[in-house]
DNA sequence: ACTTCAAGCTGGAACGTTCCAAAGGACGCC
DNA sequence: GGCGTCCTTTGGAACGTTCCAGCTTGAAGT
């Protein structure tokens, strides 16, 4: 095959450094160095010079050659389990505004939710010397968080973990799990079935919370659980799973959002009418459930509130203000819409 | 306040480098390096020696210095306009799999629509000496564009530049706004109102789509245009505007899927029926399209594919293989969904 | 036995900053 | 005039890599 010579790298010219710039200002690099820096005790006439030579270069400073000097990045690791739902949406712009004022740069990352892509993510995100981690409901082992601890700070998101180094945000998952059944119930629903989110980080949590209302409120007995695996196409597999029993349920909690809309889209192809024949709750209150079409109850979670604490934590740790962990509960709300009603007069209960 | 006194920095010893592997080893740094760069001559004996004293040290190779002495970064960065619309979640998906496949990070960055915010964004990222930008939808002046291009290879998507440095990936938003307004007329609708993007990146375009088509199909007197930014709110504001109209329009193309989604919340308000009374088609076709309970007709705008295109394109500049800009123009298509349907047979036209 | 060669390895010079100790200059004071 | 003091400015040493030229060693070729 011809292969063509080989061309040069696209820049055109090195760019300018703080050397080519110092030149021309016709002072010393650490002076450059102060004005680029805004510290005082430089004179007004040569921060003039200084300031007007990089104008004129066009000179940009080099973050990079700087971070190595200085040994600290201001730039934040964030690994995001699932970029499509909207959910992290709110988490990842809780986290920019905060990041924004505090001087941080932030880098995302994601894995996909694959436990082996994730490790990479974050051992990728841990060469580049970030300062700190933000792990938004990851899925890894505990071990790999434990390992990053030792590198840095790491703050985990709505995840809860063992890890004992790291600091954590989470909402109330149990809590917010008894909302949403305690709802149901109070509309008079006994049959309430539960899609969970598997595997996925806090799914457990708000399985063991849907469990605990249901024997609570006397409904052991109608305990009954699939997994959805908080994605839209797991909530409507495992809708259809539920649509095979008998009697059928008249309430389903899903884990999350996502999931809870495809069990809407499943229910509605079998026919049923939501919240007529069954009322479905979801989980976040993200955009999506907001939307009149939906109008999806749901637990809210508050995301942007998670990714400042989030934020905030990382921040103390880094400036050195505290060493030990800090662990952030905040507590979930219900948000009622028309995705839930009255139980149907003609169910009969089984119990 | 008491201040407490100043506290040592979190890292409790400083990360071992690239030198204690070396003495571990006993070897020189130099072959440490190559080990770790997966060269080629380097003993068995001597690898395995390395490998094992990495291991052992936990060592984690600091891509900051690697980016400083190559004086390539090997990270992209990506602007993206509003990280809210599930649309431009499809866009980086795109990017970030094939960025994955091609051995790049992806940096990602948000102005928040605000122009002022993504030049800061913009300049932010070229500070880091990213080796290529993506910006999505920017709203910058096309000045910062080229001022950008001086320093690195760019690709502007789903926006129309004049800049004549950078490479462009867009879809067809001509096109895309006829598909739109012919389906429409094809259903027997003549007046057609249209909620635009404002200032939004495309949104020029799809607009002049809007009216050309409108102009070939004779309903040039039927034009009628109100501004929706791109947002759901602006999409709902706008179509309350329209339905102080009279006649009323029996059909609303929107820029974009989320300003279609206000719009549709607004009709639904005011107790008129989709598409009974007035259909409504969007932009985009993102998840939120698709949902069935929204089920929106909508242009489809393979995200994905455009930001694995503009992925290609910085790639290709950066590995230097090309040097001339490349525009790129993906074909738009129509999803009909449910959201639009026949005119209203009572509808009397006022033509 | 002498040269040639390749394979394996090494130390030093970059890369573009920041940081620090110290130099220089101006000024006032004794 | 010498000295201390303050303000401003400066050069050199880091930071942790990669890259390169050159060093050793041993085997093959003549």
């Amino acid at each position: 095959m011809p292969r063509r010579t080989d061309v040069k790298p696209h820049q055109s010219q090195s760019e300018p450094t703080i050397l080519d710039v110092a030149r021309k200002a016709r002072v010393s690099k650490s002076l450059v160095s102060m004005v680029i820096r805004g510290e005082d005790g430089v004179s007004a006439k040569n921060r003039e010079a200084v300031r007007q030579a990089i104008e004129e270069l066009n000179y940009r400073p080099n973050v990079i050659a700087r971070s190595l000097v200085q040994r600290r990045t201001r730039m934040l690791g964030v690994m995001i389990s699932d970029l499509r739902n909207p959910f992290f949406g709110d988490v990842v712009s809780g986290i920019q505004m905060r990041a924004a004022d505090l001087g941080y740069r932030v880098l995302f990352n994601t894995g996909d939710r694959v436990p082996n892509l994730e490790e990479a993510a974050i051992e990728s995100l841990l060469e580049l010397r970030v300062d700190g981690l933000i792990l938004a409901a990851p899925r890894v082992d505990d071990t790999i968080i434990e390992r990053a601890c030792r590198a840095v700070p790491v703050v985990v998101l709505n995840r809860d973990t063992s890890a004992t180094c790291s600091d954590s945000v989470t909402n109330d998952n149990l809590a917010g799990a008894s909302l949403a059944v305690e709802h149901c119930a109070s509309l008079g629903h006994t049959r309430i079935a539960h899609i969970d989110g598997g595997t996925g980080a806090g799914a457990n949590v708000r399985r063991e919370g849907y469990l605990a209302a249901m024997q609570r409120l006397g409904l052991a007995a109608n305990v009954l659980t699939v997994e959805g695996g908080f994605t839209e196409n797991g909530g409507y597999q495992a809708a259809r799973e539920l649509l095979k029993q008998f009697p059928l349920p008249t309430a389903i909690f899903a884990a999350n959002d996502v999931s809870a809309i495809g069990a809407l889209k499943a229910l509605e192809e079998a026919g049923l009418r939501t919240p007529g024949d069954v009322s479905v709750v979801g989980y976040d209150n993200t955009s999506l459930a907001a939307l009149p079409q939906i109008s999806l109850t749901s637990v809210q979670q508050f995301g942007a509130d998670i990714g400042r604490l989030g934020m905030e934590c990382i921040f103390e740790r880094i400036e050195g203000r505290r060493s030990t962990p800090r662990h952030e509960v905040v507590a979930p709300t219900l948000v009622v819409r028309t995705s839930t009603g009255p139980a149907p007069v003609g169910a009969h209960g089984h119990r």
